[in-house]
DNA sequence: GCCAACGTTGGC
DNA sequence: GCCAACGTTGGC
């Protein structure tokens, strides 16, 4: 596909040690160092779509797990996927120990600093847009256009991925939004509710883990194929999962398989 | 192959 | 620190 395509990348400002090292990366790190890999990522769609991405085009750099989560800057990619040596560097804080340099499974790319939002872009203003049904005038410069654009981000949509696309609307929006801001007055502390309540006691779970982008943990793969539109849906593998057939995570499995969708219960 | 339990993400 | 959301695990 031609270059030309918008990216959403996460990073975690605040400092969490993860493995004796500090993961945090934020725009001012960013900043500071001009050109970084985006190392750590262990999700599967996540590193699809890093390979899909290609040199020069352009991504949002976000602040997440932290206090006021955002889009803090805009970057751009400077190199495309490559192995992501930190899964077999045993001292990293996302070490994989069972990928082999033979047979790279986890991959990244560089980004290259380019500015920093003028107003930063709170995740809570786009949430607040994305629960509104009609544009909010302290934002109109973004246009009916803009305003749907900005509903439809998987960041309000599906927050847990570290990496994201975004599209041309919807990043010709945020462009406008970092440039012109103007909701200093607008409250964004609406209550968001709670969902349901849970239905059953979980214990703790505490943790959280979150890493410069993200990590999850590996399963298998399905690995790219198609190229395209894996990204989307899942494409984690099936069942097998680590432990079962831990050795053969080759890549080969299919592209995109839809299985999960339906997991009320919890 | 289904699906409940589990573990993690990450906002609040 | 709490806990909703959701991907993954793994028993059946």
């Amino acid at each position: 596909m031609a270059p030309g395509k918008y990216w959403l990348l996460k990073a975690e400002p605040d400092s969490r040690v993860v493995k004796g090292k500090d993961v945090k990366f934020s725009v001012d790190d960013f900043e500071a160092v001009k050109t970084s890999p985006w190392e750590g990522v262990r999700n599967y769609e996540a590193r699809n779509l890093m390979k899909e991405m290609q040199v020069g085009e352009k991504a949002l750099f976000y602040h997440s797990n932290c206090k006021s989560p955002g889009i803090a800057a805009f970057a751009e990619v400077a190199k495309e996927a490559y192995p992501d040596y930190t899964a077999w560097d045993a001292s990293h804080p996302y070490y994989d120990p069972k990928t082999k340099k033979e047979v790279p499974k986890w991959f990244m790319v560089d980004l290259s600093f380019v500015s920093r939002a003028t107003h930063f872009v709170p995740l809570a203003l786009l949430r607040l847009i994305s629960e509104s049904t009609s544009l909010p005038s302290e934002i109109e410069y973004i246009g009916e256009s803009g305003f749907k654009a900005l509903q439809t981000m998987d960041l309000v949509k599906k927050g847990r991925l570290s990496v994201q696309r975004v599209d041309e609307k919807a990043w010709n929006a945020i462009v406008a939004l970092a440039e012109k801001g103007g909701w200093e007055e607008m409250d964004l502390k609406f209550k968001k509710g709670k969902k349901a309540p849970k239905a059953g006691p979980k214990e703790k779970a505490t943790g959280r883990g979150a890493r410069k982008t993200a990590k999850e943990e590996q399963s298998e793969e399905s690995d790219d194929l198609g190229g395209e539109d894996a990204s989307d849906m899942e494409v984690a593998k099936p069942q097998q999962g680590k432990k079962r057939k831990a050795k053969d995570d080759g890549d080969r499995e299919y592209s995109a398989a839809p299985r999960r969708s339906n997991r009320p219960k919890r």
